[in-house]
DNA sequence: TAAATCGCAACTATGTCAGTTACACAAATA
DNA sequence: TATTTGTGTAACTGACATAGTTGCGATTTA
């Protein structure tokens, strides 16, 4: 399997606490939520912090929130909060410098590697929290519906 | 380093045999202009040939040749040929069942995965073997007249 | 037949990620 | 102030993917 689970995770997560917008949610109970370890779940609730997505309390009834209303946090943010930019990876070894192809390649493929990477993030960026929240709602009434 | 550089390996060899369009290149030759070892170029080459894009000689003489002109080569091919679908990674535990969310997430995700994935692959589906070759000589022209 | 070359399979080394444990620090409550 | 609750972070482990390497059998040409 290519690449980390973390935007999936990350997702997860962020689905919850707008599910549970008033109430804190604290480590242990999202992580149970998604068959995790609390401390997985942290991590990724730190980088969510840091990238403004969540808020933090510390203390007795304390956990985590959103810090903004779920209309207004793409998947792209909870993406870019969580995985590291770079979809496609340029070669570690430096190629021969004697070979024509060498050293124009790298710039060409990294150019065509960012258009890329920018029309994936553009559809990210096209659903927000509030809509991925109403369509696992529906998938999970037709699941019910059909049980 | 997240992801693999095969993607990149591969246009670089498809750039090589692009260029010398006649002869048949042997993976050591391939090899070295890689900074790598003819085994690696030859495990890149069996996906271009599964995937028709190469064919290769044995034998004295030998080596790999374009199966078609790179006018009718996309980056997308090449990428396809060599790495696995599926950017975004689902989790690999499944979630507690009794969690509202865990069973629709997954479907959501990869549906949204699907369509980013969709928009990412056509971009490369954008640029040809052949507008590779000359944007990368005129990087090098470029780089040659400012030495 | 001999040389050249691919194709494939094993093996090793390295790096990343998820999972786990442990502990220090902060905040609320009594 | 002492206790409780919960975050934040570091260290360690195990699993897995990738790149790199070696070796050998199969195939083609001279």
């Amino acid at each position: 399997m290519p690449g980390s689970t973390r935007f999936a995770a990350a997702t997860h997560v962020m689905v919850l606490l707008a599910i549970e917008r008033e109430q804190p949610q604290t480590s242990e109970t999202l992580a149970k939520s998604l068959s995790t370890n609390p401390a997985v779940v942290r991590r990724l609730l730190g980088a969510l912090t840091r990238a403004g997505l969540t808020a933090s309390q510390l203390g007795k009834g304390g956990g985590s929130l959103l810090a903004r209303g779920p209309k207004k946090i793409t998947l792209a943010d909870i993406y870019r909060a969580v995985e590291e930019p770079g979809l496609i990876a340029l070669p570690r070894a430096a190629p021969d410098p004697a070979c024509a192809v060498g050293g124009g390649i790298g710039p060409v493929l990294s150019q065509v590697g960012d258009a890329a990477e920018t029309a994936f993030m553009t559809v990210l960026e096209a659903m927000t929290l509030k809509q991925a929240v109403k369509e696992i709602a529906a998938k999970n009434a037709a699941a019910k519906s059909a049980a």
